[in-house]
DNA sequence: TTGTACTGTAATATTTTTTATTACAGATAA
DNA sequence: TTATCTGTAATAAAAAATATTACAGTACAA
């Protein structure tokens, strides 16, 4: 159960809805029910990737940094860094076996191949194609 | 850290490998580092799938059900029920927020399509391909 | 310049999910 | 009839996600 990236498109939205506003963790949190530091800790990685603006002090928040059609949802997902698609195996394999000395490697490629599948489909809808579905 | 479709893509590997024999959950557990019961709830999902056949009692364990060429990592991926690729909020959001109202929809949809775009790249493989990988 | 309302961040606790372990009934072959 | 397997449940342990608390730093405004 992992609602990073529920939570990034979800302020995004808001964003997007009312342009020029800075909106506070606080009231992001209360929209979508989830506690206000977990929003302010995806926002710093939204930040990091250039996606939103935060402005400290009284009268902050957080704004798009980018216009909404400038930012797919192929970059948040790679904003929030979901874990592996396909999950991972948490122990190595055993060495001795021949299948479990090789397998790593295949699973690994394999697990490449299906994330750049979602980051394409992913990349095909902007935030503002999504909140475009809005009534 | 979710290891189910390496658990069940192993076995499949090692089934493949092995044409004919039947492979016990020790022994295949052994080749992975994980526990036997592990194994055995694994390959329930598989063969309610109707992708392998396991026999009780002494010289019992698990076998292919179909040609390799006919087992795509699709199927397995669909048999072995993964958490959503994009994660799943934890909590409802706020329903007197006009997002928080409609965007569970929205992402239910986005989470559908990329589900799709996994299974899709996922059609492409055989488990007779996968394992003619190795050396 | 002082109070207020934010962000940024760390530390800790709680909850949830996953994996491991233990146990045992039932099946099947030697 | 004994040994070795599957099938399954119940429980424990480990890992991950989320919630909570706390507080330093920043910026605005009275």
């Amino acid at each position: 159960m992992n609602g990073q990236f529920q939570i990034a498109t979800h302020v995004l939205t808001l964003l997007c809805k009312q342009p020029g506003e800075l909106l506070s963790s606080d009231y992001v949190a209360g929209s979508m029910n989830v506690n206000p530091v977990l929003v302010r800790k995806e926002m710093r990685k939204l930040r990091a990737c250039g996606l939103i603006e935060s402005k400290e002090g009284k009268t902050g928040g957080y704004s798009l940094a980018l216009p909404p059609q400038k930012i797919t949802l192929a970059d948040v997902y790679k904003a929030v860094k979901l874990p592996p698609a396909l999950g991972q195996a948490k122990n190595k394999p055993n060495p001795d076996c021949p299948v479990g000395k090789q397998i790593g490697t295949h699973l690994d490629h394999l697990a490449d191949d299906v994330e750049a599948a979602i980051v394409k489909k992913l990349s095909t809808i902007t935030i503002f194609d999504f909140v475009n579905q809005f009534d």
